[in-house]
DNA sequence: AATCGTTAAATGGTTAGACCTTTAAGTACG
DNA sequence: CGTACTTAAAGGTCTAACCATTTAACGATT
């Protein structure tokens, strides 16, 4: 192969700080931090990498593991590794916030508490910041809600990407991503309640009520609004596991890859 | 060796869906979600575990090695691997956010925006639940604060632990972990502001309206007094940054395996 | 008998090379 | 011009060693 300008790959030095692999990670890391590896770039093949970083092949594909397991990298076979590009929204893996949930029991409660804090926090900067495009999305949505109440599964759908437009309406990415996360785990959850829900009408209209806040430009109005809204499904998720007494049992299953179970994107 | 009770690892069939490590990984998640790996637990060697799951050491360890990176598994040379055992609060890997902040060019008013947000959130559940011994500590690290007020590195481990006691007495451990991961990647900055901050008696201050709302368990009065604790203390760093003009430059090469950075435990 | 130092076994970390599977691009054929 | 086949490239997996570190057992010394 020629020599490329591949000065940003700099061979690692034995006075390394930990294992290598380790510092294969750091590696990658900056040139993240740097710059020199953009969103939809193409890695090196694996072979070329790791001679240029002075490393064997397991080793370097052992630090690319480690990065593509929070999210950063993707490795397709095939076709070669890629840094992470991110379509919508940048959404980070909730596989880990699951995982940590099984480790020390977190219940639900708290799942929902911390949901509807952050929505809350969302809705209220929404209600500052939404555009008007964004304003109009919403009212899309609302108006498919009304129209889907009696199609649960759609009703979802356009539940979820309601309150997806609030989050990117907020203007903020990071308690975006972080709702997302708290909200992915939450899914499995709310899917079973809203199929049996009777009372889609009135969480259609708890969702406008979260949309003429926001509208009229009122925070306060829309925390309250959003808070009204999720203690309301919060307490029919609950007389709905009571009902369903202990049967519970597994509620994972949610085995792909990468933890982003349901589809969240349009 | 003998065979063990080690029904609970079941061999990998062929018959799989995405890739044998994907798998692996799979298998080991579910695992955990079931309860047979717990907190502290040590893993079979990599060479035994191999062979009950069917696949080979390094397929093992891709996946052993994915859930390392999510903060899940550690593996320690001559030791073992074992399931993360959580000493004090839960903590979830800062590293991705990290990452994700520098791949999408986040800026660092969305990152205080985040933790306003998560904190005032906090501070809210705190006067509601706050228990008297975690009062007891809130009052000592302000008193701590008062006390070092011409120590700003001292005054920087009060003011951390302050805002650590008041996220466990919200008795929400996931929004304290999320709390913490935001706050993690703030600390670098914050550690240059609070460094010439010429007025620490006026944080101190603020930092004991946020102790007096939750002492009278006031959540509204809580969650404004940290509200306006972190607005100054933005202000602050945005008048620093703004101060010491483009020199910015590196804010990362805290590169120590796992992305937690400071040490925010004690 | 108790303690400390040495040694050996166990275990994760790394390397090497080969082969397989999938992807994507190039090329020939219709 | 377009489809289908071929082929090279790239990641995925496996075997088989060897290295580095940790732990624990063992024995010599006090």
């Amino acid at each position: 192969m020629t020599d490329l300008n591949n000065d940003i790959f700099k061979t690692i030095d034995p006075d390394r700080r930990g294992t290598t692999s380790e510092e294969v990670i750091s590696q990658l890391r900056e040139m993240i931090h740097r710059g020199d590896l953009r969103p939809g770039d193409r890695l090196p093949p694996e072979r070329d990498l790791a001679k240029l970083l002075g490393v064997s092949r397991p080793t370097l594909r052992a630090g690319i593991r480690s990065l593509a397991a929070v999210g950063v990298l993707q490795s397709r076979q095939g076709a070669g590794t890629f840094v992470v590009k991110a379509d919508g929204p940048p959404s980070l893996d909730s596989s880990p916030l699951r995982l940590m949930a099984s480790l020390h029991g977190f219940t639900s409660a708290e799942m929902f508490e911390a949901r509807q804090a952050l929505e809350m926090a969302v809705a209220g900067l929404a209600a500052e910041r939404a555009t008007g495009d964004q304003m109009a999305s919403m009212a899309e949505e609302v108006t498919g809600m009304f129209a889907s109440l009696n199609d649960p599964e759609q009703f979802l759908v356009h539940d979820v990407r309601f309150h997806q437009t609030v989050a990117a309406a907020s203007g903020n990415r990071i308690l975006t991503s972080l709702m997302n996360m708290v909200a992915t785990i939450l899914f499995d959850t709310r899917i079973k309640t809203v199929k049996r829900a009777t009372d889609l009408k009135e969480s259609a209209e708890m969702h406008r009520h979260v949309y003429r806040a926001i509208r009229e430009h009122d925070p306060e109005a829309a925390r309250h609004a959003m808070s009204a809204h999720l203690s309301k499904a919060q307490r029919a998720w609950e007389a709905e596991a009571q009902e369903t007494s202990e049967a519970g049992g597994d509620d994972s299953n949610n085995s792909d890859g990468n933890g982003n179970g349901a589809g969240l994107a349009p």
